[in-house]
This record gives C-alpha cells, sequence and structure tokens, in this order.
DNA sequence: CTGTTAGCGCATTCAA
DNA sequence: TTGAATGCGCTAACAG
C-alpha cells in the first residue's frame, strides 16, 4: 500500500518543534532559528515532504488553479491557444484543468459547475455557446451566474449582456487583409467558402468580407458565398457546390485552413490547378498549412498574444483589479504560394 | 467585490437545522425527513450553493483530480489521446490537469512536483522522459519517489526498472503489417526514414521494421534508413539525403504521418510521382492524413482504446486493486492511396 | 431522523 | 524565536 500521507505534524514531531515552526519554514513568512530551520529542512528532505496544495487552499480560499472550457483540444486554434495559455499561468503559479465539451451545451454546463467546485480561481471559456449568434438565454444566464463566483475570460466570442471581458483576435481585419491582397494580386471575383451559420467567427468573417468588397466597388456575388462548417471535409463539400455555379470566381477566400485544404483537393480532382487557375486562402495558419500543397496563403492568429493576454486579464481580475473589456489582439498576413 | 463564499453552515442557518443536516442531503448518505430536506433543497438552490470540493478532498484524502504529463498538446497524438482519455476519466468523475512539459525533463520533474501537491489521484505519464533508450538514473529515481505516493501509468513508454503499469499500443506490429502491405503490393527494396535516434517510439519501430525484412528474406539496405525527427520538416530533410543514395527504394516507411507528408511534398519537387513512382507509407493516422494528397496508407493507433484503457488500469490502482504490468493495444493497418 | 463533535493539513493569530 | 489554539468547509461517527 501506499505510504501513509506525511504531514507538518509527522515533521514536528520528529524534529522536536511544533507545527508552527514547520509551517514557518515552508512559507518563509518568519523568521526561524538558522539551526531549527536546518534541521527542520533535512527532515522535509529526507521525507520528500511536500506540503498539501489542498489545505492551504481551504485556508486560503484560493485554489491557484485555473480552468479552460473548450469545444475540442484537438483543433489546432484550442490545443495551440491553450499551450500558449497554460504555460503563461504557470510561469504565474497556476495549474490548468482542460476542459472538452464537444461542443456540447450540457458538457459546458456540467464543467461550469466542476470547475466551480473545485474552486478554480478563474476560467477562460472558449467557443461552443460564445460563439453562437443568437445562444438561449438559458445559457447566458447561467454564465452570468457563473461570474458573479469566479472571474471568466472570453476568447474570441462574447454572449449578449454579459459583463465578462473579451480578448479576440481581430479576424475581420484578418479577412480584410486577405481580400486587399487579393485584389491587390488583380483579382476582383472573389468568393467566400466555408464557415457554420450562426457561428460569430464565421458570421464575423463574412460580414468583414461584404463591407470590404463593397468599399472597394468589387461585386458581391452571392452564388460564390457557400458556408458550410470549419472542417476538410466541408472544403470538398462547398468546391462541389461552388462548380454548379455560372461562374467560377478566380479567387477564394475560405473560413480556416481545414476548409482551404479540402477546397485544394477537390479543385485539384476537377482540373483546376491551385494557384495557377483558382487562388485559394486560408485563415488561422495552422502547423500543416506552411507544408499542405502548394503551401496556403493564410492568416495566422497571434496565439502566443491572445492567450497570454487572456491569462493576464483573468490574474488581474483574480486580484481585484480594473481590467478591460474588450481587447483585440492584431492578426498577421502569412505569405505563402496559393494565391497568385 | 464578489459574493462572499455561502457554506453549509450558512445554509443550515437559514434552514434551522444543523450543518450536518445539509451535509446529509448533499450527499444522500443518510435519511433525511422529506419535508427538511425540501426546504434545505430550495434553499440551496436559492443561493445556488455548490459544496467545496476542496474541503472533501481535505477530508476523503481523495482529490478526484488526475494529472497529464505530455511533452506538447499541439501534436495531434498526444490532443486526441488526452482528449479520450479526459472524455472517460470525467464518465469516471475525475478532472484533468494538462502539463505540457515541452519536452523539457526539468518541467516535467517541476509538473510532478505540483501534481504531487494538488494531490491528484493518479498520474498519466506521456512521452518525454518515459520515451528515451537512455535516461538518466535521476529521472528513473525521481518517478520512483513519484510512484511511492500516488498511482502513474505510462502510455507509449518505459522506464528501466520502474514499476510502472504500460499502455502501449504496438508499435512493432503496425511496422510489419506496412512491411506486409508493401511486400504484398510487390514490394522489396523499402526504406525507412524519419525519427529520432534515441526515443524509443523510433528504435521500437526500426527494430520491428529490421526483424520483418530479414524474416522474409528482403535485403535491409543501410542506405535506405535515414533517421532525423518525428516532424514535417523532417520528412522533407530526410527525402534530400534518401536521394543522394546509389539506388531508390520504391517504397518508403515513415515513422509517423508527418515525416510522409514532408516525404511526398518534397518527392513531388523532385519529380517524383506518389504512389506511381514510389509508394510511401506513414503511422498514426492523422485527421488530415486522409486528405493529405493523395491520401496516406498508415497505421491507425486505436486512441479509444488507447485512452480508455490508461484511465481504466489507473482507476484501478487508485481503488487499489492488482493490474495488468502491461496492456496492449493492437494497432490497425488503414488502406489509403499513398501506396501501390 | 437530527444535532454535536471532531478532524482532514495547514497557516496564522496571540502569548510566552 | 517558538508553541498553543483556532478555523478554512465539509462529512462521519456518535448520541439523542
Amino acid at each position: 500500500m501506499k505510504n501513509k500521507n506525511v504531514t507538518i505534524y509527522d515533521i514536528a514531531k520528529e524534529a522536536n518543534v511544533s507545527p508552527a515552526t514547520v509551517s514557518r519554514v515552508l512559507t518563509g513568512n518568519a523568521r526561524v532559528r538558522p539551526e531549527t530551520m536546518k534541521k527542520i529542512v533535512a527532515i522535509i528532505e529526507k521525507h520528500q515532504f511536500r506540503p498539501n496544495e489542498l489545505a492551504r487552499s481551504l485556508l486560503y480560499k484560493k485554489s491557484k488553479m485555473l480552468g479552460f472550457i473548450l469545444p475540442d483540444i484537438t483543433s489546432p486554434f484550442f490545443s495551440t491557444l491553450v499551450l500558449k495559455s497554460e504555460s503563461y499561468a504557470l510561469k504565474n503559479g497556476y495549474s490548468s484543468f482542460v476542459c472538452n465539451s464537444m461542443n456540447s451545451r450540457e458538457m459546458e454546463s456540467k464543467y461550469l459547475q466542476t470547475l466551480l467546485e473545485k474552486q478554480v480561481d478563474g476560467i477562460v471559456f472558449l467557443g461552443g455557446r460564445i460563439n453562437n449568434v443568437a445562444p438561449p438565454k438559458e445559457q447566458i444566464e447561467e454564465l452570468k451566474q457563473v461570474i458573479k463566483r469566479v472571474p471568466v475570460v472570453l476568447v474570441n466570442g462574447s454572449l449578449p449582456d454579459l459583463d465578462a471581458p473579451i480578448i479576440r483576435s481581430d479576424e475581420g481585419d484578418g479577412v480584410k487583409q486577405l481580400v486587399q491582397l487579393a485584389i491587390q494580386k488583380g483579382h476582383t471575383k472573389i468568393g467566400f467558402l466555408g464557415g457554420t451559420i450562426g457561428v460569430t467567427s464565421y458570421e464575423l468573417k463574412l460580414a468583414a468580407f461584404e463591407e470590404e468588397m463593397k468599399k472597394v466597388g468589387l461585386p458581391f456575388n452571392k452564388e460564390w458565398i457557400i458556408p458550410d462548417s470549419f472542417s476538410i471535409a466541408s472544403g470538398e463539400i462547398v468546391i462541389e457546390k461552388l462548380i454548379q455555379t455560372k461562374e467560377m470566381p478566380t479567387a477564394i477566400l475560405c473560413a480556416n485552413d481545414y476548409v482551404a485544404m479540402g477546397a485544394i483537393n477537390q479543385l485539384q480532382k476537377h482540373g483546376y490547378e491551385v494557384p495557377t487557375d483558382i487562388s485559394v486562402l486560408g485563415f488561422d495558419d495552422m502547423y500543416i498549412s506552411q507544408y499542405f500543397p502548394p503551401g496556403i496563403t493564410t492568416i495566422s492568429q497571434n496565439y502566443e498574444r491572445l492567450g497570454q493576454t487572456a491569462i493576464e486579464v483573468l490574474l488581474n481580475m483574480i486580484e481585484g483589479k480594473e481590467v478591460e473589456r474588450e481587447t483585440i489582439i492584431p492578426t498577421t498576413l502569412i505569405h505563402r504560394h496559393s494565391c497568385l
């Protein structure tokens, strides 16, 4: 069986001191006579004693734990963001719970409760309900209750009438950069493919696309706006539909790099070469994108800054400081070879 | 400021009962008069009261928390595995800490300590030091100390002389299936590319490759064994080297799908068509692999079973049951179009 | 069925 | 500089 857990009492007894003194050397919050200290430290080492953080948390009313709620860690966007955030949180002494909701609202609720019960000091919410254009009232209400108890930050999303700080990358501006690039390369017939209707990341990008197209006086052809979802398979589907149209665009913006990959594949199956016959632009700059032939021209979200800022804001809230209601992280155009 | 946390004492006072009674309705471990129950439940609802799990953990000496130590959640292998594991853990009432060590031994050590202090009930260790063929003694020793305090399972790795259960997928058999497939397609000149020397996943696969080649009496040409690492870039590098050899193989096994992708790209740059000129076989069956032209023939590790089994074994250990020292999960050949 | 008490491991008063 | 006592929030005896 496992070692019975050794506590400060055991250490104290062995050192012939009181538990309080052991606690003092552990925290360093009070002076201890050097010899006593040395003796205690030796015994701590000997037993490989580590203080029970749970007990401390109970006392301090601070758990030094953060929760992340996200749809699916398997998606490069979320995994990269979590990686950066977690690393920054650790630097500040916080451990991270990762909760995959699988995009289910019930799971989100369950995890919200669990995180509350575990007494996390803060929650980072990504995707899911905060990406819905019209979320049900109960879902908003639930989160409203949560933020009364623990600080929450929203990344790349929002919820109407919810007073929680938002950290988001400038997706709209990213789309505009893409449109500008296409125009600069001489394209005038530009489509927008993929993305899920009702999901903010799609609606936002589409709105920016329409705005930019109209601003520069280019035709906004509804036939070339074909939503579906954000997967590779979706990219294929969307090309099948595009091919049915009277006329093909010469450049297409895709809702993300997955859609772009599916699109490129499917275009080639139909004999279109990318970028010579048609230019394809992505979004997100996933790890594979630079290698996916011919190399996808895309927008990089600044994951490091996005993650770090989210944690920064969250920690500030935890410390009771005032924080920005919304922080926008710029996006960057990555030139590669899928746009000519 | 935040709501002062309400406790069972507050609930008890408001309901004119003792804290113990409130606790009883919370746990359901003892009968409570229906009316009392109703009253208490109402007050709990009213305050949205949730019991402090930290306090419970302190009492039960069980935190219902699990820790995962892994190099990098951004890698599809790890993220998929974590996703499956976490979901299964949750079904059993456990929350999951995810710790990205970035393949640094110091980070692994730090996280090990943190997890111990947080009183996790068990640890899943993936990659990092347990994937080294010859790890330093201190690293083994450290883990030996850890397993004295908390159950640990090792996934797809091991540490000499460490008494911790191992769950691994049958990588060796996977390689053999690949070799068999190549032979069946008429190949006799087969190479093995990518992978990092000194990392078990490479050494293991290479050994299986050599064994199988010799078993069927095929030439084991050392020129066609070119290690590097497990990245896409590595696949490109490795092809550059392969092209320098006197003679090209007609089929290559790659250490994983990333290497295969890089290899396919680079081969095409040199005018080799996959699979008509050369067959390329991968390993891991990542999400992109089916879409990466021409569709990568590869080996799927059964992530769901791998993850679930790891958690199962860990939970059994936590409950003090005897467990298998080693569990092997079979791998599956996925036929696609990169092997002709 | 319900209340009282004690203790999980720790840090912090307050005295000495 | 050190020790004794207290309480963080909860549950499990033990009485009643």
